[in-house]
Formats: structure tokens, sequence, C-alpha cells
DNA sequence: AGAAGCTCATACTCG
DNA sequence: ATGAGCTTCT
């Protein structure tokens, strides 16, 4: 491998500065230098027959999946395009592909790498055709199949608020992810009444979602087994194709995808997967830790090959997660030490607040880019750095503070692209025009912008939809056709509504079989212009810049479709939209702090690791406390568990004395119990100092005026001759013993302290004047 | 038909 | 705090 050969794998995305290209060349040169421990030569040398690979995290996983691959195709001289390699994210596939050309030193592009959900879309486009499934089928995305299921709910009369909507999808779900189609459910389902009405909405939901030409996401994973398993034939073509499957982050795939992998594999058995079941943190989502016992079953002759010695973390980061994952008691007792050194303490801090823990945070980055810092001598760059938190609501105190101290972030996730209503709306015009039965897409635009179609209008055409069996399109053409007879829904249609749905019909037909514009882009534009949008946006005068600004972004999307052909580059551009994730727009190079929940955190690793809310009731999450599954809890610290063994170098583990729940007052929040699992030696805790709390309007202040004064506002509760008692401070009561003050507000011409006080005291409220209660320290 | 104003539930992690 | 979904007004 010289220079030039590295170079041209590069490729396209080849930086264009000189040091920059020395920086990657090197990475390359370094990647092939690689060594690779007994166990990790075991897993790539293994390469007939099944293969458990459990991988600890930081154990070199990609590395060995990424040579693997290499090795089949460079020594066993297996074709690129014979082997598959599903991934959890698309950026993990990505990866492959480029690490693997890095390799090699051509770029191995047959290879099929990709999500589960992606492959198996591609095998529904391309064979879907013989159970009877439409090429366009639109993709639903979760908060498309509630609205399908509110849809059906009205319909048969389901009250959504005895039963929740959410409720049913997340079973509905459920089942297909177990391969459970209406009947299958049935057959499973619990004497509970809900599961009857679960049920109901089950079977009529598979009806419209098939009116609608339209896939949900476990539809793509239930209908590729199925299409499996009724076409031997088809199996056949994939059998054949794939003779070597290797399935990443195994952990947490759930059946309906270790089954759609058995089936691929089950000619060769080379079927090899990797994963850890302490990093599993999918079980939301139907992942069924149970896969890897299975894998043992189905294939007892595999060979597994651990992979324990961790090459990412400091000694002291390394013990430390292992102390946390350790208290797991569902779980297989498993190895995982380092040879790195031992490296800095972990910092663990106590903010007063939500805000003073983002202020430590935005400090402490400060710092070590600048290179003064609470461990001497250690400095990194804003790109090395990332924070971590469980809910994405938690970015907005960050944010603000970056912000405010001007250090460049970029936010993995939040209110993600797609589901922007903007984007929603002119994708929902784009998947009408490619399939014009997707009522949900339908509904969406159909009187956006306003063209006379009221609900009025629309309860008539879904009803005259809902008895004929069809789409609401169909039901549309033909309450307009001339030959409807007299009696017919249409006579209850004003001459108006006919005429404003009339007109939609053929603004959709007119932009079907639209041939002057060449490319994406240029159609996006003209939908646009065509269907009103452009101008119903402008007349807004809320958020008019931002949604312009988003529109904008998405045909800049776009645009990295304008080569194709105007027909693939609609449907490769819809498919993109619906699946790709949030973790795909990180950018790795980037040199900004990237902002990130623990569960997209997966599989990403960083020098420097920030994760705040430490606390119970945010880690682990309220909902799993109360849901009293102990597995849950379990699950909750996998989760930090990835969070911890993320970074590299430096952690911190930062928390606040009481957060504010959601917009309005202020909880107390005790430390996260996984604290007390670190031993006390790995951790230091640096004292907070004399803190000023910024608040959120002088933040905002700050916002609007960029040039304005830096305004630092100190928050203080007492104004009166009374004892100081603030917020935060420790005190003493005689009868309760050690706590802290959670608030203070006058009363009278007294003083309410809102106190928490320890060993099971819980929080009271003290009159300062009368309590017993004295400050401390 | 459609906008404005109201109440009410809801508030995690995501391909 | 926010938005979905309802009611009332224009």
């Amino acid at each position: 491998m010289n220079y030039c050969t590295a170079l041209e794998i590069l490729g396209s995305d080849a930086p264009t500065l000189h040091s920059d290209i020395i920086r990657k060349v090197t990475k390359v040169i370094n990647n092939l230098l690689e060594e690779l421990n007994p166990n990790q030569r075991k897993a790539v040398e293994t390469v007939e027959g099944p293969l458990l690979i459990v991988a600890g995290p930081g154990s070199g996983k990609t590395r060995v999946i990424t040579h693997r691959i290499a090795h089949l195709i460079n020594t066993c001289g297996i074709p690129p395009h014979k082997i598959a390699a599903v991934t959890f994210t698309n950026k993990a596939a990505r990866e492959i592909k480029e690490r693997l050309g890095a390799i090699l030193g051509y770029s191995a592009s047959a290879l099929t790498s990709g999500t589960f959900h992606s492959f198996c879309a591609m095998i529904l486009r391309r064979d879907g055709i013989s159970m009877g499934l439409d090429r366009n089928f639109a993709i639903y995305d979760d908060s498309e199949q509630v609205d399908m299921i509110k849809r059906i709910m009205a319909e048969i009369e389901v009250d959504p608020k005895k039963y929740s909507p959410k409720a049913i999808q997340a079973k509905i779900s459920n089942a297909k992810s177990q391969l459970l189609d209406p009947e299958g459910f049935r057959l499973n389902k619990t004497s509970e009444y809900f599961d009857e009405i679960v049920l109901r909405v089950y079977e009529r939901y598979e009806q419209s979602m098939s009116r609608s030409s339209a896939l949900d996401f476990d539809d793509l994973l239930m209908k590729t087994y199925q299409l499996l398993k009724q076409f031997p034939q088809i199996q056949d073509i994939y059998m054949n194709r794939y003779l070597y499957f290797m399935i990443d982050e195994f952990q947490d795939t759930n059946i309906a995808q270790y089954e759609i992998a058995k089936q691929l594999s089950d000619v060769s058995r080379n079927i090899c997967v990797v994963g850890d079941p302490d990093q599993s943190i999918y079980s939301w989502r139907n992942a069924d830790i149970r896969n890897i016992l299975s894998f043992k079953q189905d294939y007892p002759e595999a060979v597994t090959v651990a992979l324990e010695e961790n090459y990412r973390s400091s000694k002291t980061i390394v013990e430390a997660a292992k102390n946390v994952i350790s208290a797991n008691s569902e779980r297989v007792e498993k190895e995982l030490w380092t040879n790195n050194k031992t490296g800095s303490p972990i910092i663990a801090f106590e903010g007063h607040t939500e805000i003073e823990e983002a202020q430590f945070v935005t400090k402490e980055i400060a710092n070590l880019t600048h290179g003064f810092t609470l461990s001497e001598g250690f400095r990194c760059k804003p790109g090395d750095i990332a924070v971590m938190y469980r809910v994405n609501a938690q970015s907005e105190a960050l944010e603000k503070e970056l912000i405010y101290s001007g250090i460049g972030y970029q936010i993995i996730g939040g209110v993600e692209f797609y589901r922007r209503q903007e984007i929603k709306d002119l994708t929902a015009y784009m998947r009408l025009i490619v399939n014009p039965h997707d009522d949900i897409s339908l509904n969406r635009v159909i009187n956006k912008p306003t063209r006379g179609v009221g609900k009025q209008t629309m309860a008539i055409v879904t009803k005259s939809a809902q008895d004929e069996g069809t789409s609401l399109y169909t039901a549309i053409q033909s309450l307009t056709s001339d030959n409807n007879i007299p009696e017919s829904l249409a006579s209850k249609l004003s001459s108006r509504a006919i005429k404003a749905i009339t007109n939609f019909e053929s603004l959709i037909n007119e932009l079907r079989s639209e041939t002057q514009v060449q490319n994406l882009v240029e159609f996006i534009e003209l939908v646009k212009e065509k269907t009103g949008y452009s101008k119903y946006i402008r007349s807004f005068t809320e958020r008019r810049e931002e949604r312009e600004e988003n529109i904008q972004a998405y045909l800049n999307r776009a645009a990295d479709f304008i080569d194709l052909n105007l027909t693939d580059a609609i449907t490769s551009f819809l498919e993109h939209i619906s699946l790709v994730n949030q973790v795909d727009g990180y950018d790795q190079e980037s040199e900004l702090v990237t902002l990130i929940t623990l569960h997209q955190a997966k599989g990403l690793e960083f020098p420097v690791v920030f994760m705040v809310g430490m606390n119970e009731g945010l880690l682990p999450h309220i909902r799993s406390i109360d849901s009293g599954d102990p597995s849950e809890m379990e699950e909750e610290r996998r989760l930090c568990y990835v969070g911890m063994t993320r970074a590299e170098e430096k952690l911190y583990l930062l928390r606040a004395f009481k957060r504010r729940t959601y917009g309005g007052s202020y909880t107390f929040s005790p430390p996260s119990p996984f604290l007390s699992n670190i031993p006390a030696d790995l951790m230091i805790t640096p004292k907070p100092e004399s803190s000023k709390t910024l608040n959120y309007s002088s933040v905002k202040k700050k916002l609007n005026h960029p040039n304005g004064s830096n305004i630092r506002e100190s928050k203080k509760h007492l104004t009166d001759s009374h004892d100081i008692f603030n917020d935060g401070d420790k005190v003493m009561h005689t009868v309760f013993g050690e706590g802290r003050v959670i608030s203070v507000k006058p009363s009278g011409i007294d003083l309410e302290l809102t106190v928490a006080f320890e060993e099971g005291h819980g929080i009271k409220r003290l009159l300062s004047s009368i309590a017993p209660v004295k400050k401390i320290r």
C-alpha cells in the first residue's frame, strides 16, 4: 500500500487540505499495520460454518468484521457480491465498506452492507411483486402507523381515550417483530380485553395498509420473511447469492431479523453473528436477547470466540464500567480487560441544577480545549468530546450554555429533520405522486394549503372508501366520475366540494404525468409551486424563515440524487428519507462537540465523554423504575455501561441536585444508583465553585442580542434580614438530620424552605424561623 | 369551510 | 411547555 493507492481509496470525499490528506493516509496505513490478537485472528479465520463472536466494548469488533470480510475476499477468493454484512445503522455499514476499501486497496462496492430494514426493502422492491406488493410501496414510520391506527379506531368505534393508539401500535409492532400476523396474534394473545381490541385493530390495520400500498417498519421484516418462506425459489436466489452472512449488533436484533438471517444462510450455514449481551439496549424496540441462546441451539456446531481485550479505554474507565455492569443479575459473567494505562480518574460532579451541570460541562470543555484542566496536561479538540444524555430534552440546557460560551456543537437527533412538519408535508406530496393510494399522505396534504376540502368532505370520502374497501384516492376518483349513481354518497357532497376534490385529483394526476423536468431538485421545486405549498409557507408569519430553511435543506439533500433519472431518483430519495437514521448524520471528522443520546452513542467512541443526568429518574429512567420490571432496570444499567465504555481517556459523570421536570417546577433528583457501583478510588469530585447561576432569561437576552453585554445574573432568593438560605445549601435539622435546600420562598414575613433530607426522611417543608434548622458548612 | 381559541392529556430511548 | 383535538366564532 502506498500513498497513491490510499488516495484512490479515499475517493470522492478526499480532503483538500494537505494536512488532512496526510492524516487520512496515515490512518489508512495504520489500519493495515494493526495486528490482530489471537482471538481476533481466530474470528477472522473461522470462515466456514456458524460463528458467534462475543465482543466486549472497544475490543476491535469493527476491525474483526472488516478483516474477516477482507480475508474471505483476499485469501478465500470469495467474490465480494457473495457476502452480506448487516449492521445496526447505515453509518456502520458505510464504515465497513470504507475500512474494507482501505484494507483491500480497492473499493468493494459489490459487497452487500446495510441495515436489516434497507436490505429487506431492497428485496421487497425487487421481488415483493410475487406476493402482491406494489413496487412503489410507501414506508410508514411509527407516527404514520399511529395515524393509521387512529383512523381505524374511529372507523370501528373504539374510543382512543380508553385505549391508547400508541399502546396498540406498540402491541402490533411487537407482534410483527415476532412474525405474528393477526391470526398468529389471535392464537398467542392473552385473555385481556385490551388484546381483543388490539386484535380487532390489527386485522383492519392490515387491510388498510394493503389498500394504501404501504408497509410499516415491521412489515419490511415480516413480509420479507413471508416472501422467502412462501416462495422457495426466491429464497433459493438469495440463499445462493449470499454465501457468507454477517450480523453486527446481534444482541439488538429481533426475532424476525434472526429468522430472515437463518433463511438466507440456510444452505451455506455460513452465518456469523457479532454481539455483546451487556450492550443490549433496544428491548423496547422488541430486540430479543434470547436470539443469542437460540443461535447456540440452532447451530450447535457453532464456534464461539470471545473478544475480551479492550483497546479503547483507560484502565480506570474499564474498571469502573465493569463494576457497574457486574451488578446486573441476569447476566453471563464475562471478562473485559485492558493493557492501556491507568489514565486519569473519573470526574464526578453534582451541579445545583441542570443549568449548573451544563455550565460545568461548558467550562470544562473550554479548559480541555485550551489546555487548563482538572487533570493536568490533558488537551483535546472539540471534535474529541461528546456529551451524552438519556433523553433528548436534556440537550436544551447544554445547548444554551454552549451557545452562550460560543462553543460549536453538532447535535445528533433531537427533532429529526425528516420528522419536521414542512418536510413531512413535501414528502407526503412526493409519496402521493409515486403512490396515490397512500391514504396517510393524502390525508396529510389534501388541504395543505387549504383547498376547500374540509372535515365534512373528507368524512364522506373516507366513508365511501371504507364502504367500497378502496383507498381514498380511488374513492375520490369514483365520487368525481360522471357515472356515479344519484343515491351514492357523492350526492351528499356539495358541488363546491366535488369541484375541490376534483381539482386535487387533477393536481396529483398532472404531477404524476409530469415529463418536462428531468431531475429531482427541479421536480421538487415544481411540486412546491404547483401544489401551492411554496405560497402556503410564505404566508406564515411564525417560524417562516426556519420553515424555508428546512425546505432548502430538503432540496440540498435531494441534490444527492440529481444524477439518477427522475423515477429512480424519487424512489431512492423516498427510500432514503424513510430508512436513514439519526446517527447517520453524525460527522466523525467534525471539529465540533457532539451532543448525543446514550442510545445513539452505541458503536461510537470519543476521547472525552461527559455523561450528564446521572440521576435516579433519568438514568435509570423513571419509566423503567415505575414499570417494576427488574429487567428494565437491568437494561438501564446496560445503557449506563454503553455510555461509559464510549470514553477513551476521560469520563465525566455529572448530575444535578434538582432538575426542572418539564417547563415548570424543580424536583429533587437523587444520584443515580449506578454511581454507587463505581469504586471511590477511581473517582474524584471537584468542589463546586461559588456558583453564579445563569438563568434562562439572561441567555435568551444574549441570544437575541449577540453583541449585547455579557449579562450574568446571580439568582438570590433572599433579600431580608433572616438567616441566609439559598438553594443547594446544606442544612442540619435536629430531628431529620442533614439535608439540602431545594427551594426558598417567602411566606408572609417568614421563609418557607423545601428541604430534602437524607436517610429516608424525604422532602419536608419548613418555616425557617420556627424549624430547628441550621445552615452548615 | 376554516381560523381562532379552548381544554386536556402528555411528556424516553428509534430503524 | 406543547400539541392534538375539540368547540365556537367568522
